[in-house]
DNA sequence: AACCATTTATCTATGGGTTAGATTTAATGT
DNA sequence: ACATTAAATCTAACCCATAGATAAATGGTT
């Protein structure tokens, strides 16, 4: 496949693009301070919005007088417009989050799944399950919903369909799960969700690339780069948790030994304090939320369990050496951290990793890395599979050209 | 730094240099030829033409006849437009080669460079040496000189101008260089060189998402995505070499520890046999391009010596190992190899590699990914830096907007 | 020798994009 | 009432690409 040419219909998509974001992350705002926001002129914002207002995706949310001159029209993305669902599709639970047409959360809904119970049935009938308990609770008629975005992890791709690093039989299924729904639905993974979110709601626009990473029970990385998400040619890029950390490391859940994510995925951290104290009492807790909590206010006490604190440590070594490699190869103007271990541990994690990227990267390349935590609210992954939802329904109605590379 | 907005003017600069990168890997061509390899009209094309021909970028090269009809003119790049010089500086020998302005290769000059000598004064009158010397066989005056590119190991960077991954006084003062060459110079360093050589010389432009592997004394990706090179914020990116391959693995020359390059550099290959078999006599070959010979000629013996097998499967498996986090990341859509290394051992190493990277990949990730040796002659080095002299200087004449992204 | 068919290159009209600057609109202040 | 001020829109100019008409140049045909 050849580079893709580059039309001005594209150009017009990025202005309306740049115009949406500027009126998400301002909430409100005038044609003129969008303008500034955005660097076009006035006369292109008019012409953007009033398309945008013709599809109903902008409203005019009223008038306010300044001290003298014409008053400023007020605009808003038009939440009314309709309702879009995120779903992430996790290891250990489905998580179903409504959003109105301007992002905004209305209601959610979480089932749990049982991890060994992989049948696409059953986790088609749970997903579903879980999308139509989020809907009741927003009061949300099935008419309404623009789109429907699904998460799943593992690499998602043309022309299988789903390729798995972490071996699940239901996503070979698609069709199924398309049919269960009978909505528009949109599929991809996490990675990409993660990064979508950060391009929307945080701060991937406002730099020339960054990356987010996803800490959780797997970790992976979401690539943004000049205002695109790093695809790569299978929709594979970013699966930095499945990058050697180690040679003859570490045995990954994927097959693989010695991978990131086998240090510093929860189940990893665990492994690490099993480590250094066998017999500490964490070390045996089943369920990794748990622990990873259990860690947190261990931290948190004023004189720690000297192994906790040299799990932190270590975990921060291990983390640090393995964004350092994130430095060397793509060289990010910023990182953002997320996921529920970052939720969890952050205070302790972050300034620890900080140190040891400096550290870690070839030469001063790190110096000026910013790295912090995301400030993507609630759950990025629904927040951001939605937002792909979205695109797709805004490219559906000729509004976006070429940003919407979704992958099914 | 915000993402960089694209204008209409832009895509005349990409349409321009579709066309010419079409002229060059295809020499000659007529309008109707150019307006289908770039997938452009050729209402466009011939506008495009008329402003290379009245720069004087291409020339018309004569007419043909055809069976009946209209006969067509061809086009060439015009090589008497003038000279480009291209200066690879490497550990150990630093080489110019003269180019004309369709980049065929004229004539080259190289002179040693004793690597414990890195004197800013030293190294720029031995670079002054090798240019004056290059210029001379080629039959070029001065004046002919379009621009001149000096390709810098380690990392090139705004402000500081050069950082080095690998410490080297001599960088740390660019002024001295450019006063002594006295004519129009860009400075990058080694990675962006044989990327841009692959996109204006090889495969970069028929896909959309290549790396182009730089395999010598030191290890280094190109990564081309969607037609442009990967620069990172800091002109940083691609310093896989440095990216971790063991942790707390072997010492690295960059000071780190594991690092890619400590395992297949040139050296990291002979401390891999001394490994093996610390009496091999290869193993205490002084000079690093000999020893890479000796083991391609043992190879080919008819019955290898074993321990020169294990060498370059252990090789092989290191750089499987390290493509495949390469892929696990970037996801590209081929790779290609170049550098002494490869020149010399590709025959054995390239089959080998490729098998591993397929078992070392996440999933099924490098099933279809092409890896190949690069089709760029020559030193892709000082090919592709001459080559970024060339996009400076068409920038400055105004043919060229967006994609002049040279680092100083 | 005049004319036709054929192939290549250019010209023209159309449509999409952006923008600076003029103009209109709608408030406040005197 | 009228000037002032600020926001939004309109207008004209200038980019870009393309389809389709037109012109150019030749070999073959009558």
């Amino acid at each position: 496949m050849a580079v893709t040419r580059r039309t001005s219909r594209d150009i017009r998509s990025e202005s309306r693009l740049d115009v949406m974001h500027a009126l998400l992350s301002a909430g409100a705002a005038s044609r003129g301070e969008l303008a500034r926001a955005t660097g076009l002129s006035t006369a292109t914002v008019a012409t953007v919005v009033s398309d945008l207002l013709s599809g109903g995706i902008v409203t005019e949310a009223g008038l306010t007088n300044g001290r003298v001159g014409r008053p400023t029209t007020t605009l808003r993305l038009n939440g009314d417009r309709g309702r879009i669902v995120g779903i992430d599709v996790a290891e250990t639970y489905i998580r179903a989050v409504v959003f109105d047409a301007a992002l905004d959360e209305l209601a959610s809904a979480e089932v749990a799944v049982d991890e060994h119970h992989g049948e696409a049935d059953y986790v088609v009938a749970r997903l579903a399950r879980a999308l139509e308990d989020a809907l009741e609770r927003a009061g949300a008629a099935r008419d309404d919903v623009l789109g429907v975005g699904v998460s799943l992890p593992g690499g998602t791709q043309r022309p299988a369909e789903v390729s798995v690093v972490v071996p699940n039989a239901a996503w070979r299924h698609l069709d199924r799960l398309r049919e269960r729904i009978g909505l528009p639905v949109v599929v991809d993974n996490p990675l990409k969700a993660i990064a979508t979110a950060e391009l929307w709601s945080g701060e991937g626009r406002r730099h020339s690339s960054m990356i987010t990473l996803n800490l959780g029970t797997g970790v992976g990385a979401g690539i943004v780069l000049e205002g695109a998400i790093l695809r790569g040619a299978r929709n594979f890029a970013g699966e930095w948790g499945h990058s050697l950390l180690a040679l003859d490391g570490r045995r990954c859940r994927c097959g693989r030994a010695g991978c990131v994510e086998a240090y510093v995925g929860a189940a990893g951290i665990q492994r690490t304090l099993a480590g250094i104290a066998p017999e500490h009492p964490l070390a045996s807790e089943p369920m990794q939320r748990e622990f990873i909590g259990a860690l947190a206010s261990a931290l948190a006490r004023p004189s720690p369990d000297p192994a906790v604190t040299e799990t932190l440590e270590r975990t921060a070594r291990y983390l640090g050496a393995a964004i350092a490699d994130l430095v060397a190869i793509v060289d990010p103007e910023m990182i953002t951290l997320t996921g529920w271990t970052v939720w969890a541990l952050g205070d302790h994690l972050v300034p620890a990793v900080r140190r040891r990227v400096v550290e870690e990267a070839p030469g001063d390349a790190a110096a000026e890395l910013a790295i912090e935590v995301s400030t993507v609210r609630g759950n990025p992954v629904a927040t951001g599979i939605a937002t792909i939802a979205l695109e797709r329904f805004l490219g559906d109605m000729g509004l976006l050209t070429s940003r919407v590379p979704t992958a099914l």
